[in-house]
DNA sequence: CCCCAGGCGTCCA
DNA sequence: TGGACGCATGGG
């Protein structure tokens, strides 16, 4: 079977078996970013009640965290794990947010340009670059993540080096170019990646994708 | 007690 | 260029 009609079939199938995932779950494009840096390898309870300390302190905006105390801010983040290293990036993030021009001017971007500009940024790898373009400015891109690569593995869809890029040129050149499905495929590989795709259950029994590569 | 989570940067060969 | 390692809390 093609690539491009077993990944259709695999949406269809994960969507019909969990629904619609209502990712990200944000209230502004800025929060999007904060929290995509925040669950870097994370749990995301563990992110939300970082970010509910941000908000409940008024520090959710661009301005309040890049002129925040480094302590305080990693006292608000601790829940979220590794906040030494989170609280420096989320500074920085802030300052290049700032300087660029605000939400404005990075709304205007080239896709391109603004994976360019983001991935400039310590602390911002592709997956986080990545999240934020879909998520957060609403472009095309497919986000790849641990999960994504552990489900394709396998059903055999993919070889054990195949990098990020490659991996997600997969899903960019085999899918049609949809924001809102390519936010909801995301979404979903995560939710099945947590329930099945794990290491307690190596044969990913149960799985709503069991078959999808029957050839072995 | 163990393992792991919606990664990334650094270091070293 | 790529593999090991540190980062750290909270839930199972």
């Amino acid at each position: 079977m093609y690539l491009a009609n077993t990944l259709q079939k695999m949406y269809e199938q994960m969507l019909s078996a969990l629904g619609h995932q209502h990712w990200w779950p944000a209230e502004t494009p800025f929060e999007v970013c904060v929290g995509a840096i925040l669950t870097q390898n994370t749990n995301w309870k563990n992110v939300e009640k970082a970010i509910n300390n941000l908000k409940r302190e008024g520090m959710l905006t661009p301005e309040a965290i890049a002129s925040s105390d480094l302590e305080r801010l990693c006292e608000l983040i601790k829940p979220s794990g590794f906040y030494r290293q989170k609280a420096r990036r989320l500074i920085e993030f802030c300052k290049w947010w700032i300087d660029i021009g605000g939400i404005d001017s990075l709304n205007q971007m080239e896709t391109e340009r603004l994976r360019e500009e983001l991935l400039s940024i310590k602390g911002v790898g592709p997956e986080t670059a990545d999240s934020i373009l879909l998520y957060a400015f609403d472009r095309p891109i497919f986000v790849v993540d641990a999960y994504t690569y552990r489900i394709l593995l396998r059903h055999n869809l993919i070889d054990e080096d195949c990098d990020y890029e490659t991996l997600q040129s997969i899903f960019m050149s085999n899918l049609p170019c949809d924001v809102q499905m390519f936010k909801e495929y995301h979404a979903l590989l995560v939710e099945v990646g947590k329930r099945w795709c794990t290491k307690k259950n190596p044969k990913c029994k149960g799985c709503p994708l069991e078959g999808i590569n029957s050839v072995l």
